[in-house]
DNA sequence: TACAAATCAAGAAAAAAATCACGATTTTTA
DNA sequence: TAAAAATCGTGATTTTTTTCTTGATTTGTA
């Protein structure tokens, strides 16, 4: 992190890291730029440009040492560091995310969600809790958690963003499609699965 | 559509779009590019050069048309075409996306889901009935769906992906980590969330 | 009416990203 | 051992994307 890789780099890098992972349980040891590129369909010399930012050598007829590859993006993109997160929102797709237990795999700790929906309150979703919303400041603080995913219908997006921020909140990773208003202080990542739709709708269906 | 648009410009473009929708709703009549651009943190010029490529002159001192805009952007991005799709996989994630019920309205209609689980099989779920995989290629060709969202297992998304292929499926949305393996005429566009989140927290939370 | 302010349009410039090209190195093979 | 093939590393080139700049247009106001 704070290398400031450009998005269509680490875009790319999360590629690689699955096909390592592959190799990785394949049991090979060594992988090439042009093996993966032809896998992704891109240039290889982007491949080798993309891991020379890791500063991961590679060797000459020969390829690159998967193992060591894989540990450089895990660190890059930083895997290795815990991040606890809050799911707001315990709706289908709360819920969805909630029981999605790779996230722990690439540092992404979810703690609990919450909603205001009384029949949701202390259920339990995959060993994780689900409160009612007017604990969050508290527990927000107790915890130490600055990231909220945020998963409530659009509507009520823009209020519960507020009493985010209100609960000092610095991160919200925004699966709603609103258009969130922030002060310049509060990081937004949109994650507009309609936008991302259309994009390959738009592009490849014709 | 087919007028290649690069990604981030129509990435850009949805998110205008949701600007445009709650600018209808307040029954505002006029919007200009600085305002666009503020709301998203980025320069005025991007949005009127995006704004070219619909072809939608804007007015000097007023702005464009938020009833044109929003319609231009819909036709550009393939909103007002009707796409029938497969949901292929029946877990948290696919309920999820089944009963999201806006994809409707951004021209996706999901027709039925398909899982292997024999508990799942003919529950419905947001009026759409769960099949089993095995009547998937029956009814792919029926119903001339080309569209698959793919939201099984990792370790089932090859053979998966596989078998679509053979049914006919032409166009893959996969929500799975795997980087699939397809033959040049085959689609596939990777939402890998993980991967999304880890771009935010490397770029944001150091 | 004249002037100021806001905005669009479009070309120029700058920055970023992708691709190309080629020398250097290592491994394999004849 | 020499030649061939595969691959890395990296500088050069091209393409794409973003930002800057300037001029024209419209609206509001003194």
């Amino acid at each position: 992190m704070s290398k400031n890789i450009p998005e269509k780099v680490s875009n790319r890098l999360t590629l690689y890291h699955s096909i390592l992972a592959e190799y990785i349980e394949q049991g090979q040891e060594y992988i090439s730029s042009p093996q993966i590129a032809q896998r992704l369909g891109i240039d290889d010399s982007q491949v080798r440009k993309d891991f020379k930012l890791l500063n991961n050598a590679g060797k000459c007829r020969v390829g690159y040492i998967v193992k060591e590859l894989k540990d450089s993006i895990e660190k890059t993109l930083g895997f290795t560091k815990a991040k606890d997160a809050f799911i707001v929102g315990a709706g289908h797709l709360g819920l969805a995310l909630a029981k999605y237990d790779n996230f722990n795999s690439y540092g992404l700790n979810i703690l609990a969600l919450f909603d205001n929906d009384p029949h949701k309150i202390d259920m339990q979703v995959n060993n994780k809790q689900i409160f009612h919303i007017s604990k969050l400041p508290n527990l927000a603080q107790r915890l130490n958690v600055d990231i909220a995913i945020l998963t409530v219908p659009r509507q009520y997006a823009q209020d519960v963003a507020d009493f985010l921020i209100d609960s000092d909140i610095k991160y919200i990773w925004n699966f709603t499609p609103a258009v969130l208003v922030v002060p310049p202080h509060i990081k937004v990542w949109n994650e507009n699965l309609i936008a991302s739709f259309l994009q390959f709708a738009c592009k490849e269906i014709v």
